[in-house]
RNA sequence: GGGGCCGUAGGGUAGCCUGGACCAUCCUGCAAGACUGGGGGUCUUGUGACCGGAGUUCAAAUCUCCGCGGCCCCA
């Protein structure tokens, strides 16, 4: 047994559960010891990646919308405003109920969400037409008191980086439209993340409890099962009305108001994490690469001409904007190789003795392993080339895996083999008996009706058998 | 919702069944030093733990109960 753990080895991926948790110590992303339940703590290593891709969401949204920043508690009146929205969150809600020693006069809700602490304020912003459409977004903590098996930036109850949309607008056909809107959003964010996702329409039992619909994305997981790493609700005029959030029309009536909201967590970066990663630790994207060349020096006997070298080309590198880091710790080279693809850094630079000689460096590739020697004078071009050539591979990649893992079923017959590997795409005739039945058969859920579908071939419900054109995504789900 | 398993240094473990020789084993990490350095180096020295509380007992890492935390399976 050769091949015994050395120090911070990761299991295999095929053993994902423990390949996740064990990535995320040793890649220095979260902290699962908090001694609470369901509570973690970013490391500034994962932090770093939480801030590069939560800028690109940034950049993404700040074209036509407005950050802003609500308050985390709620007073219980607001909060049970709205009769849907509070039987889906009540039984996950935490309360503080006492301020020192003395019980509050007006319990507080820690957000589970902010649609009610955002919407009383709403209804005194929104006056007119003019004042349309609003569109404001957040990033916050949001708490809830998840019972279930809880699993770091997957099933929180702190969850830490809930990005939320709320937006109003004049009528319903405006919403719908930024419903879509934020769909596209979510895949152009997912596209810059190499994550190839799934949009679909949920199913009514399966809606944001308050709106009208639901089209949620879901990513592939390496075990099979799907994560839902966004959302996006039509509220139709359901929280105005609660709210009573009106504008002046053109023709002075006073109307109430269409909203949306939508909203990506953390679960952006358990993807990310998840699709990527291999064997040997993470692999990530470039643009989110907290380190995206790190340079090791090989060094004998006397280092200096070496370390004169990297910093030359350290600072060639950083002159282009790049994130540079020389690793001259005094480990052995392979360790600081190991050490590094853990974290994922792109592109390795190597600089030796023979390399001076050359004028020339080795530069090691994180997605392929692929090994070649760069002259001097090329490196800057050959990185920014490279950078671009390893996200096209990383969603390439990550896209045949989604692809080769979804499966078309017309009976319930062999189902569980296909589920066990991905997702199911099978007729559906829409009715929820059906769909509810199906979802206890087979022990998985209906994500929904995949969006933009017509013209598909007729089969018949395997449950009650009537013809239906409505075919839909059906996996196992985080 | 139901059932099961588990908790020993920063990480992984031995010891637990059958209480005593355990001021607790080994690997790794970490700190210091020396030789080294193109895929996880060697040696020396040092560092660090029985989840919390209550109970049984002459004696608890070991047995019992409660709490907290983790993992797995089924619905």
């Amino acid at each position: 047994m050769v091949e015994q753990e050395k120090d911070a080895a990761l299991p295999a991926k095929g053993n994902f559960s423990e390949w996740y948790n064990e990535l995320l110590r040793i890649a220095e992303i979260m902290d699962v010891r908090y001694p609470v339940k369901g509570l973690y703590v970013w490391h500034p290593f994962g932090f770093s990646i939480r801030k590069n891709v939560y800028s690109i969401m940034r950049e993404l949204l700040d074209n036509d919308h407005n950050e802003t920043l609500f308050p985390l508690l709620i007073p219980e009146h607001e909060f049970m405003k709205e009769a849907e929205h509070i039987k889906g969150f009540e039984d996950e809600v935490y309360w503080v109920t006492h301020g020192g020693k003395d019980p509050l006069e007006v319990n507080l809700a820690l957000r589970p969400t902010s649609e009610t602490a955002i919407y009383p304020m709403y209804k005194m912003w929104v006056r007119s037409h003019a004042d349309l459409p609003l569109k404001l977004y957040q990033v916050v903590n949001t708490f809830r008191y998840e019972t279930k098996h809880t699993r770091p930036l997957i099933r929180l109850r702190e969850i830490t980086s809930f990005k939320e949309a709320h937006t109003v607008h004049a009528n319903w056909e405006d919403a719908a439209e930024q419903v879509e809107e934020a769909i596209r959003i979510y895949q152009e964010f997912y596209r810059r993340l190499a994550i190839p996702v799934l949009p679909s329409k949920r199913p009514d039992w399966d809606k944001f409890p308050g709106a009208d619909y639901t089209i949620a994305v879901d990513a592939l997981m390496p075990d099979g099962k799907t994560l839902q790493v966004g959302t996006a609700h039509h509220l139709g005029s359901n929280f105005a009305k609660t709210f009573d959030i009106k504008y002046e029309d053109p023709t002075g009536e006073q109307v109430y108001a269409h909203q949306t909201c939508y909203g990506i967590s953390e679960r952006s970066i358990a993807s990310l994490v998840s699709i990527h990663g291999d064997d040997k630790g993470l692999v990530l994207p470039p643009e989110v690469a907290p380190v995206q060349v790190v340079i090791i020096p090989i060094i004998f006997k006397d280092g200096t001409e070496v370390l004169k070298e990297c910093e030359k080309v350290k600072s060639t590198l950083e002159e282009a904007g790049i994130r540079v880091t020389i690793d001259a710790s005094d480990r052995r080279p392979g360790a600081k190789y190991y050490r590094w693809e853990m974290k994922g850094v792109p592109i390795r630079i190597e600089i030796g003795p023979k390399d001076l000689k050359n004028n020339a460096v080795i530069m090691v590739f994180r997605d392929s392993g692929e090994k070649e020697q760069v002259p001097l004078n090329e490196i800057k071009d050959e990185v920014l080339k490279r950078f671009v050539t390893i996200h096209a591979n990383l969603l390439a990649k990550a896209e045949t895996a989604l692809n080769n893992r979804i499966f078309d079923c017309v009976t319930l017959d062999g189902i569980q083999g296909k589920l066990k590997q991905g997702i199911v795409r099978m007729p559906w005739c829409g009715k929820k008996e059906c769909g509810l039945a199906l979802e206890e058969e087979i022990g998985a859920g209906i994500l929904g009706i995949p969006t933009g579908q017509e013209g598909e071939k007729s089969a018949k419900c395997p449950l009650c058998g009537t013809d239906t054109g409505t075919w839909v995504y059906v996996a196992r789900t985080y």
